[in-house]
DNA sequence: CTGGGGAAGGGGCCC
DNA sequence: AGGGCCCCTTCCCCA
């Protein structure tokens, strides 16, 4: 047999002493698909034996429940039964766990002996819990991707415009996410690394669409979203050996699971394993949170605040939006702020949690992102940094709409921006007092000058000076050139002091009392600032 | 083209 | 757990 050609991946084969004859082709065959199908048979003869508990030869007990499978596969499958399964080990060999459930590894066997994973919103994170557990980084990047593909994670507009400019919106990409049917399959996407886990799986099932859970589209026109949400490789989920071989040693020492289980009490409250994850779900989806109801859009603990009443956070701006963006942003950013929401109430109470063991007696918990190699110590700075990655800006400036992930961005932002806080003169940097300066506002944007620079840039005499400024309504026209100004923003500009900005604020900003903005509690519907 | 400065973004950690 | 502060890095604009 010969080689005739490649064909990208796929070599065409003839039987060698054959003539070339165009008659002939025919008996050429695909080699690559009957790779495939002889992995096929060959897995689903497997999975056939392990139903039938043919030459099982390892136990797993999963709380109580047990599973038998062959150690060779399980070995070729996972590296933690690698690591437990030794080659010169007995005859039959077992396993127990208590770290997850026996519906999970149920999952994850029927993955090991048919490369189909059947995830869904409510065991994704469980699995992938378990998958970390068990070393099997393609299970791992599978769920990843699920996520990835239900919430649209990580789509940045540098990756919509990319996308939008290969292809008008490209077609497939995430719309093709969006609809696709069937379970969940695996591939080989970036498992590059000593776990092959599933290298092996055909073609055909690694390009099978990923899709969410039907329950997880909160809108189902989702499938107009921009082709940019096709996520991007989860390339970041990098066990380092380091953190592996450490969780290995958790495993492996079940007084050291202590730490996961107290993870999980610490994080779940009631330390019910996912419950929390799943109590944020179901609340999503038994309609309790109405869309319509203006207390809907915000975060977790911020719309339980709401419903007890309206809590002023600052003197900044407005936790969520502003009402003067279109609908479609308005619905795309309700959107976002949705499955962000999403997110956080699945945040896991397992995944992300890696041992770090100093002199391998103090286990220190960390929480890891599910979307880069980011960990830290608290739940609450994981939640905060996901907000990198779902793009999720709660903190609207009301001066300017440009929005935040954190207040205390926005609150540096609109100091320094549209209160003038630095007392230093915009042009030549010398220090001042509130006294001995002009604030001098072009649109929402102020900033402090001094008399001299004043004085060089338009001329003593031509400024309004804080006595003549009677009644910004008249718009004085004023002084230092308007350059771009920020969205959403006017072209006016004057100058004032700060004592006449209140007077001009309440038509410019939200509310301002004194030089601060007053925080409403409003939300991404059409509710008018109250 | 480059360097400086300002604004924004993000992490660690304390309260 | 959330808010806030401090610090550092990155990005962007401008001279």
């Amino acid at each position: 047999m010969e080689m005739v050609t490649d064909m990208g991946s796929t070599r065409l084969y003839r039987p060698s002493g054959e003539p070339g004859h165009h008659q002939q082709a025919q008996r050429w065959f695909n080699a690559a698909d009957i790779t495939v199908a002889h992995q096929r048979h060959l897995l689903k003869q497997l999975d056939q034996q392990r139903c039938q508990e043919l030459f099982c030869d390892c136990s797993v007990l999963v709380e109580g429940q047990l599973f038998r499978a062959h150690r060779n596969v399980l070995f070729a499958s996972s590296g933690y039964f690698r690591m437990l399964l030794s080659p010169q080990g007995s005859d039959t060999a077992s396993a127990t766990f208590d770290t997850f459930s026996p519906d999970t590894f149920a999952l994850i066997l029927d993955f090991i002996y048919s490369g189909q994973l059947d995830l869904s919103s409510h065991n994704v994170i469980e699995v992938m819990s378990a998958a970390s557990y068990l070393q099997m980084t393609s299970v791992i990047n599978h769920c990843k991707t699920f996520i990835k593909s239900s919430l649209e994670i990580s789509v940045k507009e540098e990756e919509e415009e990319l996308v939008v400019e290969r292809g008008g919106g490209g077609g497939g990409g995430g719309i093709h996410l969006m609809e696709a049917q069937g379970p969940f399959s695996c591939g080989d996407d970036d498992d590059d690394d000593d776990d092959d886990d599933d290298e092996n799986l055909s073609d055909q099932e690694v390009d099978r669409p990923h899709h969410p859970p039907p329950h997880l589209r909160l809108h189902p026109q989702g499938a107009q979203t921009p082709a940019g949400s096709v996520s991007p490789p989860p390339a970041l989920w990098t066990h380092d050996g380091a953190h592996l071989t450490k969780q290995v040693f958790l495993l492996k020492d079940p007084d050291q699971t202590a730490p996961s289980l107290a993870a999980r009490a610490d994080s779940g409250g009631d330390g019910d394993g996912l419950s929390p994850a799943h109590e944020g779900l179901e609340e999503a989806n038994t309609g309790a949170e109405d869309p319509l109801d203006p207390l809907f859009t915000v975060s977790g603990p911020e719309q339980r605040r709401r419903k007890r009443g309206a809590r002023r956070t600052g003197p900044y701006c407005t936790r969520s939006s502003t009402n003067n963006d279109p609908p479609e942003v308005q619905e795309a950013r309700s959107q976002k702020a949705e499955k962000a929401e999403e997110l956080y109430a699945t945040l896991p109470t397992i995944v992300g949690v890696i041992g770090q063991f100093h002199n391998d007696s103090n286990p220190t918990m960390r929480y890891k992102c599910p979307f880069c190699t980011h960990t830290v110590k608290r739940k609450a700075d994981l939640k905060r940094h996901l907000r990198c990655h779902t793009g999720e800006r709660p903190y609207p400036c009301q001066a300017c709409n440009k929005r935040f992930t954190r207040l205390e961005h926005l609150r540096s932002h609109f100091e320094t921006i549209h209160q003038a806080r630095k007392l230093v003169c915009k042009k030549c940097k010398c220090p001042l007092t509130e006294e001995a300066s002009h604030v001098v506002c072009e649109g929402t944007r102020r900033y402090r000058i001094c008399a001299t620079c004043i004085q060089e840039e338009v001329g003593f005499e031509s400024l309004p000076m804080e006595d003549s400024l009677e009644g910004l309504d008249q718009e004085p026209a004023l002084l230092l050139g308007v350059d771009g100004e920020e969205e959403g923003e006017t072209q006016r500009s004057w100058l004032t002091s700060m004592e006449q900005e209140q007077d001009e604020d309440e038509d410019n900003l939200a509310e301002d009392s004194g030089t601060d903005l007053i925080i409403h509690e409003v939300d991404d519907s059409d509710e008018e600032v109250q």
